[in-house]
DNA sequence: CCTACCGATCGGTAGG
DNA sequence: CCTACCGATCGGTAGG
């Protein structure tokens, strides 16, 4: 009985999970509700039995992703580690973030302009708040003098867009483990953020 | 009559000024040939009296940006510097491309994958191309002991997708000079890099 | 979950 | 460079 809880949601998810992957693949715009159904397996007037619109979908799998980023960040602030070894997790978890989940990360970081409002302002706030915490723990480190004199919006940035760019990883040829992925996208950006 | 030259272009080319704003902003699927004919001035049919299609816009904006990356490359590996130097001015390219030509470059980088065959296909090989060769210049670098070991591909993954952030730059509320921008870069991502 | 269908909008063309 | 218009496709609904 218990392992029957929590089943009504599930195929909702599917298709919130089918449409990640499209929406990562081709963009929100260009896919259409149609083509959502065909992977989803069911004609395109039955999706809307599971979702409300097409904008619901995009909202969801945005705010979900998002929601994640903000806990992870509000236990980094709580915690009791250095500056350093804050951007140190905080830059293992969004690598890990993109490695499990490359459609849902990817969604929100290329399609979120495609919200409508009031998501769009929600989520650019959200956002900016999340820059701004990340500029105070560089700026914090650079008071303790473990981080070098670059302006902390340089470094926060840079750290953002770095994983960005893993989403094309998986296709690469070379054999690149996760683990190692990590360890030198760390060693990289660290080294490059300390006072040494 | 000099100055008159060349001016037979001039009207495809604020077409496609326009659309490659439009198509940041918006993405190329969202952005209908009668919004792109609002901005030009002139009714939507009127636009394929200077272009032949939608895609063909898409078309020209990335390949003149790609050729022209692609070219600045050429001349850096037949330059003498040292590894290290031709990563440097690597990066400052590629920032100086991303702050002067912003729409270009982020349409170049962001839409892409709505090129059509065969314009996709060689686009992907000309990237695929362009990472390589960069591959090569940091391989160089470790074996001149001039960069620290970490995976080539990690470190060129890092160097092209830390620029792409820059898309957000402009925005920023802080004062922070294209300059400043460029040299920080250089230092966090230089110091990551290089062996100490 | 389906068939049948809606009005709106899409990229693009004809003809002047 | 315009008016007028094409077939195709869009997100979404009605009714069962």
């Amino acid at each position: 009985m218990a392992t029957v809880q929590r089943k009504k949601a599930s195929k909702k998810d599917f298709i919130l999970l089918r449409a990640s992957a499209m929406f990562r693949e081709k963009g929100f715009s260009a896919t259409s509700m149609r083509d959502l159904a065909e992977m989803v397996g069911i004609e395109a007037a039955s999706l809307y039995n599971h979702i409300q619109s097409k904008a619901e979908i995009l909202q969801e799998i945005i705010f979900r992703m998002a929601n994640d980023c903000n806990v992870h960040l509000e236990e980094l602030e709580q915690s009791k580690l250095s500056s350093i070894k804050k951007l140190e997790s905080l830059i293992r978890f969004h690598v890990q973030m993109m490695i499990n989940r490359c459609d849902d990360y990817t969604v929100m970081i290329n399609e979120w302009m495609h919200l409508t409002e009031p998501y769009l302002t929600n989520f650019n706030i959200q956002r900016h708040q999340y820059v701004v915490k990340l500029e105070q723990i560089v700026a914090e480190g650079y008071q303790q003098k473990e981080v070098k004199g670059i302006a902390p919006y340089v470094v926060v940035l840079t750290i953002l867009s770095s994983i960005r760019g893993l989403e094309f990883w998986h296709r690469s040829v070379e054999k690149i483990t996760p683990q190692e992925i990590e360890d030198n996208m760390v060693n990289l950006l660290i080294n490059g953020i300390k006072k040494n």
